[in-house]
DNA sequence: ATGTGATACATTGTAATACGAGGTGATTAT
DNA sequence: ATAATCACCTCGTATTACAATGTATCACAT
């Protein structure tokens, strides 16, 4: 991580909710994914990755399906209706954060 | 709080330093400085504020006295050359982090 | 005078978090 | 052949924020 991992805290279900939003990937490609957008700022391990789709998927907001890819299997990942409720409360949670931060600092 | 603590760790620090980067306060008041800067935003226990305060001091961040207000006493901190260092890089950790989360959230 | 709430400091135990380290096995490139 | 990448997983550990709890003072109303 480009972060000190503690300011990473807390964002880490919203940033894979996110990724997940459009389209159904598997644990590794949501790490790709994740890299891809945040331009590297975001490089998940797979420790860190792992047990946050298993919370999760706990909690309903994900479900999982595995699909062959040769002899390869990938387990993939959908947003359910609750995840996607779940997503938006959250980003309305990140934006009043991050300006209230703004705040603080006098970034305002 | 009215943010998910989870959402809140790693930005302690820099919320504290940041209060005292113009001014020297107590713990107390710190805490208050802080709700009226962040409209109630951020309510901090003083269960959080202490540890961090001595951690802070620890590390040279942060330098304390004691002032006597009547009969009850107030530990003042203030900020050191190398808080305030720490302090710019981490405003600056924190610009691109919110930046990079942003860009995953398609906010950008 | 008595009690309540605010002021002001502090510590301890606990739950949650992220991650490094470790493990398994298949596929692809050198 | 063998190294790197792909793809899944778990366990132990350090860090974090906080609730709970404790001490003591002060202002103000009852």
């Amino acid at each position: 991580m480009r972060y000190s991992k503690e300011l990473l805290k807390g964002s880490t279900y919203l940033l894979i909710l996110s990724v997940l939003e459009k389209e159904d990937l598997y644990g590794y490609a949501i790490i790709r994914e994740l890299e891809m957008r945040s331009e590297h700022a975001f490089d998940m391990s797979e420790g860190t990755l792992y047990p946050i789709l298993h919370a999760l998927e706990k909690e309903d907001y994900l479900e999982a399906y595995w699909v062959d890819a040769g002899s390869k299997k990938r387990k993939y990942y959908h947003i359910t209706k609750k995840g996607l409720k779940n997503l938006a409360d959250q980003k309305e949670e990140w934006k009043s954060f991050s300006t209230s931060v703004n705040k603080v600092l006098n970034f305002a």
